[in-house]
DNA sequence: AGCTGGGTCATACTTTCGGGTGAATTTAGC
DNA sequence: GCTAAATTCACCCGAAAGTATGACCCAGCT
């Protein structure tokens, strides 16, 4: 918990000691060198020059390492589809847990096909504000806000396909 | 040759022109707002933070990918392992079969995650009219109406994973 | 009979999407 | 240098999605 916590902000934190070490450094040192030579723009400017250096290896850590982390996700995911995946009973399991109920599941699937709201609502024989009730208690039940988060939630969670 | 100049390094010289003119506001105001309150430490944090949000940004500007060539033959070698590869080779040559530019798919693997544009448009560090223009010819190029069927025909075509 | 959960529908409102069009700027390739 | 593709951004507009709230019906349970 705490551990994958810092392994996964391990960037951020590691900005904020830098930050607060220079800021430290920078103050143990200020009256002796800068403040004497009345240098006050010298000091800022070393500030501004080093927390900009921070930032652009920052970003160049931020930036790269995203790609592999989603690939070495799925890996593990794709590991425990061999191992314990028959599909439908899964499925089942997940269903109930969250208390997704037949109508809603029915709706999911629909929306997992890239349907409309409208075309669920012809498809099912029912309104669209109907289908908007349901795509509502859905998201609520997946904790997530969108329709893409929701297929992508209920594929990863088995719910669907 | 002055000019080309300039136009070469432009990102560099307005990042100057930026710190010498952030310097100077904070100077006018730092009588009355902060030296004030006896805040010396906020001063120099605000500095800090905005001078890293700068790096950023400028790395951001000057390390983009400018790998098209490059991956276009790659492309060709990798084609030879099609046959054999699972994930995140598939991935380029149908890429690159459907023309898709790298910031299309950056898009694309953002708006997998169920990230709005507003989202991504803040993750990528461009405007919201942009990431519409790139939704909107990643949908031509998919041959798809929405984003959900965008998702979905990208992981069946293993360009996302 | 009363309560509960699922399903249905509505109205009103805000936000997001997506289409269409045009345009400036960069970059790569010729 | 010129061209083509890529990237960026803007404005407008209509459609779709999503939120909030309330209401009605019905089956099953207590």
């Amino acid at each position: 918990m705490f551990l994958k916590f810092i392994q996964r902000y391990r960037h951020a934190l590691l900005y904020g000691f830098s930050m607060a070490a220079v800021l430290v450094l920078l103050q143990v040192v200020e009256y002796r060198f800068l403040l004497l030579r009345n240098s006050f723009e010298i000091y800022i400017a070393t500030i501004a020059i080093l927390f900009t250096l921070l930032g652009i290896w920052l970003a160049s850590r931020l930036m790269r390492p995203k790609v592999k982390t989603q690939i070495e996700t799925i890996v593990v995911e794709k590991e425990v589809h061999v191992v314990a995946t028959p599909s439908a009973e899964v499925n089942e399991a997940e269903r109930a847990k969250l208390g997704l109920s037949t109508r809603e599941l029915e709706v999911l699937v629909l929306m997992a096909d890239g349907l409309s709201n409208q075309e669920i609502a012809e498809r099912l024989f029912v309104s669209l504000n109907t289908v908007k009730t349901h795509t509502s208690k859905l998201f609520e039940k997946l904790d997530v806000k969108r329709r893409t988060q929701a297929v992508g939630k209920a594929k990863q969670l088995n719910i669907i396909n």
